[in-house]
DNA sequence: GTAGGGTTAG
């Protein structure tokens, strides 16, 4: 029997210098044969080797000790996952088979922790299987390990099984299970399963738990189900911060920004023993961008900087986000200058902001700078650029950028990356081109993809290539409105009105409604919205008597209304008055009222600007001599003497 | 011995 020592460090060190995140320097160690040492002092040794870090003297030790015991083994596994050395997690589970440590629960389960974190799921299962006395941790491991890589079906499975053998659920494993539901990669929905467990956790006692109700807030958040998130949450008899956290991101995620906001002000008035922190705020910002709500969103930046939360990466992210989302793009890069690291997603918010805006060539130029400075781009940076290309007109810089992914970064192509090219092929007119790239793809074409392509269709009033898309997407998402009503839109531009009927009854047989566009706008802290059809703002008819009045002005300067988007075959004076009552021009007339002279007015609208409220803009900016910025669905249409940032291009 | 909310795009 021998021993190795380090002259200098002490055998056994506190607890306290123990820090498995940290990956120390192996301690330089003379070995001294000790043939006295006994078993017991070399399991002590061998822990305390894996907690200094040092696997691999502490694995060089396993090797001569027959009797390690079972806290020597999972503090190796441990110190395996520390130091992401699979091979040597795979040679200590050898080790601890041959010697009969095969049944043992507590390892298997430590087992299938460690190969879940080396997302070696196969083995993770063969652990479960071989291990014939599955307790609850067992079963939780491998709930744990399958939810993290999206087979919740198997979860389920496993879950049944196990209840169907008498094992009971504990607190545990309702949030495990109740994660898997929505962890699926499987195309089937397996929301009805969740409210299954909902009822259950009901029948069990289990609503008291803060964990598991905020884990069901979540899981109906997930499914876009936001009355049953909001019941969940309204009956929970404790909530905690990440309970209000849970809902807020609920509301933020699912178009409900208001709803987020308002949550948030109830958090911080009525609730003293609560404290907001990074993730609340992170979900906060979301909700001002969403809205394009600037002063909130400079409250909520004031009181970030108050909690000292700014060195918080997300956290920073989501400010430069929202300030871009606000129009004010120069504060969204300032934000970003005084940041002291930076990681990918920083990096992707600065080049989404710059294509929302239309700098296609800074974008470009971000992006390049990021490489430069050593940070892998990651999918989500390429769609960025190439949205940011495509909003630009940049056709060939998006084409070698889209080359590139592959070849130079080692990222293939995923749906949405297919989907920015046909948009940027489609917006530049080179449909045939954009459609040959879908002809090409080596993954299935989703909706995505189809969706880019009929847009470009609409753009470019390409009647044969938007009857080709149509048919695969009422084939793919038969309920999506939208679809029907840019066919129809194309139609009504080529005066194809029986056309343009049939497609309006298939929307009416099947049961759809045409959503709305509407547009709002912040004027003190105040967020006011606009529906074209709207009768209950009090201004109303003042906001319609403005827009009458300046349409007679602005005809004799040149503007000429453009009514071909009007879906009805009407006479072009009550064509006319149709578009005349977008949301856009009722938000834009409400601003000219209520914002003070020298104030930019911010507009944002839920669908695309239609040509028409594009060119009306134009010409109020230059009439009225006021700037105007309008967020559409894609990006920023800034006004100004009657010239707009995006070149007619969008 | 295990658990809950968040960053960028679409």
């Amino acid at each position: 029997m021998w021993v190795f020592q380090s002259p200098k460090t002490t055998l056994l060190p506190s607890r306290s210098t123990f820090s498995p995140r940290t990956s120390l320097k192996p301690p330089v160690c003379s070995i001294t044969l000790n043939p006295t040492a006994s078993t017991a002092d070399n399991n002590k040794l061998i822990q305390s080797l894996c907690k200094q870090g040092n696997l691999g003297q502490a694995l060089k030790l396993l090797s001569h000790e027959p009797n390690p015991t079972q806290h020597t083994y999972e503090l190796l596994l441990l110190s395996c996952t520390h130091q992401n050395s699979l091979l040597d997690a795979q040679h200590v589970h050898r080790h601890l088979l041959e010697n009969g440590f095969d049944q043992d629960p507590f390892l298997a389960t430590k087992l299938i922790n460690m190969y879940s974190f080396f997302d070696s799921i196969d083995n993770a299962r063969k652990v479960f299987d071989k291990t014939q006395n599955r307790t609850i941790y067992v079963y939780n491991a491998l709930f744990r390990a399958l939810s993290l890589v999206g087979h919740g079906e198997e979860v389920l499975d496993t879950y049944r099984r196990m209840n169907s053998i008498g094992i009971p659920s504990d607190r545990f494993s309702y949030t495990y299970v109740l994660k898997a539901c929505v962890a699926s990669d499987c195309l089937v929905s397996l929301l009805n399963k969740g409210k299954e467990i909902h009822a259950h956790i009901l029948r069990h006692g289990y609503d008291g738990y803060v964990h598991i109700m905020t884990t069901l807030v979540d899981m109906y958040a997930k499914f876009g189900c936001v009355s049953n998130a909001s019941c969940v949450f309204n009956q929970m008899p404790v909530k905690n911060v990440v309970s209000w956290s849970a809902m807020i991101a609920c509301y933020a995620k699912n178009g409900k920004a208001f709803e987020a906001l308002e949550l948030f002000r109830e958090l911080m008035l009525e609730t003293q023993d609560l404290c907001p922190n990074s993730v609340t705020m992170v979900s906060v910002l979301q909700a001002c961008a969403a809205l394009a709500a600037l002063e909130q969103g400079r409250l909520i930046h004031g009181y970030i900087l108050r909690k000292g939360l700014d060195s918080i990466l997300p956290v920073i992210s989501a400010l430069v986000t929202m300030y871009a989302r606000c129009g004010k793009l120069e504060l969204g890069q300032r934000v970003f200058d005084h940041m002291d690291r930076r990681d990918v997603v920083s990096w992707n918010s600065l080049i989404s902001s710059y294509g929302v805006h239309g700098f296609g060539k800074k974008a470009i130029g971000i992006f390049e700078e990021m490489t430069y400075n050593g940070v892998e781009p990651s999918p989500i940076s390429f769609v960025s650029v190439l949205g940011a290309c495509s909003h630009a007109g940049l056709v060939d810089e998006g084409k070698m950028l889209f080359k590139s992914m592959r070849g130079a970064h080692g990222i293939y192509p995923s749906v949405e990356h297919y989907a920015c090219m046909v948009d940027l092929l489609g917006r530049a007119n080179r449909l045939e081109e954009a459609a040959k790239i879908i002809e090409d793809m080596r993954i299935e074409p989703g909706p995505k993809v189809w969706g880019s392509l009929l847009g470009s269709c609409r753009i470019h009033c390409n009647v044969e290539l938007a009857e080709r898309a149509s048919i695969r997407l009422f084939d793919l998402e038969p309920t999506n409105a939208g679809n029907y009503v840019l066919l129809a839109d194309i139609y009504a531009e080529a005066g194809m009105w029986d056309e343009v009927k049939r497609v309006k009854k298939l929307l009416e047989t099947r049961g759809l409604q045409k959503v709305p566009g509407r547009s709002w706008i912040e004027v003190k802290r105040k967020i006011y919205s606009f529906v074209s059809v709207d009768e209950v703002n009090p201004q109303m008819e003042q906001l319609h008597a403005l827009l009458v009045k300046l349409s007679s002005e602005l005809k004799e300067e040149g503007y000429v209304p453009q009514t071909k988007v009007v879906l009805y075959d009407l006479k072009p004076v009550e064509k006319e008055r149709i578009v005349l009552g977008h949301s856009e021009k009722l938000a834009v007339a409400f601003g000219l009222i209520n914002c003070s002279k020298g104030e930019a007015i911010r507009i944002t609208k839920s669908l695309r600007l239609c040509e028409d409220c594009h060119s009306f803009t134009k010409f109020i900016s230059k009439f009225t001599n006021r700037e105007i910025l309008v967020r559409d669905v894609n990006r920023f249409h800034h006004f100004r003497d009657g010239v707009c940032s995006c070149g007619d291009y969008w």
